[in-house]
DNA sequence: GCGCGGATATGACATTTGTCATGTCACAAA
DNA sequence: TTTGTGACATGACAAATGTCATATCCGCGC
């Protein structure tokens, strides 16, 4: 497996080189020690594999690897990172990188260029247990827990869609008073002072 | 490396088993099929990577991977599927498993277990492809193209964390009344009727 | 049967909100 | 200099909103 390996650390790339080739399956076609480099190399080269460092002085990691996909679009780019850098992580996976590891990780990265290159991507640990979190959740809201009735919930929802309470009473076939009173009692029970906040609490809370 | 394999399509496992030894660095301590068993076998054996299918007669992949996480919150599960089905690919990321890839790739199987053993996280490529779409997109709400000023923005902002015109007054150093015209102005550019509709813009289709 | 609580309703009231017409001020273009 | 023009402001007004006290009806437990 040809790769090339792109940090501004020179020692890091270096050590990188050896721990890699010492495996017997990989070889370190090129060395790059910036983004611009990065460009070049991959074009050169054409590895199977690119190993780069995301922050690099200058053009980043991600930027160099926009440019690479825009012209190879099934390069196969393997991030490396010091520490979990949460902004990166989603950059590079919408941009369509394969990977995002840690450099202290020096054994697993042998193993992740492998997946990488039979066309698997691979995370650090450290970063996919974030990836949950950066998706929606399903955490439905417990109306029980604040008492809220379903009538209410009912009404929460219609003013959470800008309904006015005449709008509301139409929908529902009651009187625009009832309304008004179901309205009071739910910024009553949510300590809400009226119905923007009512609506902002729904789009915040319950249907975060 | 010890493995446990989990399919309840006996001729996959025995597949899977023949070509996972064949590399000489794995061991496949004991097979099963079903969510049961791989409870059990969890228990017993203790792998390094469990390897699992995710959908089986009864007890589902998931079910089964829940309890054993419950009780071994380090346990190291790769998932196999056949055809990625997006509703898993969440739930299994949430669950903690590590990994989630296709069987058809039976050369990926291997790098993909040792890249697991070493704390990685591995996906196949068509799964990893539908993330982005997953997570919140940054499609950045384009104000200029609404005839939305800097200063409007603001507003809409704090109407959107449930302020009275007041408080937004007090909070920009403004009067009152200027606040209200410039509500009445943002209504009227975006056709909508009164402040709980603009926090619900904002929510749904600003901040969205 | 009696009383109680919940759902529904009404009316009165104060406040907030949205609209509009109008005014001031600074600053830039003509 | 004059003439916009945009940011900020005021006041008056009508409509919507939120609160509260109160009333009706209905079903349920005792």
């Amino acid at each position: 497996m040809k790769i090339v390996v792109i940090d501004d650390d020179k020692l890091v790339a270096i050590s990188l080189k050896t721990i890699l080739e010492a495996t017997g399956r990989i070889t370190v076609a090129a060395m790059g020690s910036s983004g611009a480099e990065a460009i070049r190399l991959y074009e050169a080269e054409k590895p199977d594999v690119m190993l780069m460092d995301i922050r690099m002085d200058g053009m980043t990691g991600l930027e160099a690897g926009e440019q690479i996909l825009k012209a190879s679009p099934d390069a196969k780019l393997l991030y490396l990172t010091t520490f979990s850098d949460d902004e990166y992580i989603v950059k590079a996976l919408r941009m369509g990188a394969k990977g995002y590891i840690l450099k202290q990780d020096f054994e697993g990265i042998a193993p992740a260029l492998e997946a990488v290159m039979r066309g698997q991507s691979v995370f650090g640990e450290t970063i996919i247990s974030r990836l949950p979190e950066m998706m929606k959740q399903p955490e439905t809201y417990d109306y029980a827990a604040h008492g809220i009735s379903e009538k209410e919930r009912e009404i929460m929802e219609l003013v959470a869609e800008g309904l006015s309470n005449k709008e509301i009473a139409a929908r529902l076939c009651l009187g625009e008073g009832t309304v008004r009173n179901y309205v009071s009692e739910l910024l009553d029970k949510l300590s809400l002072r009226d119905r923007t906040q009512l609506a902002v609490y729904y789009y915040t809370e319950v249907k975060a």
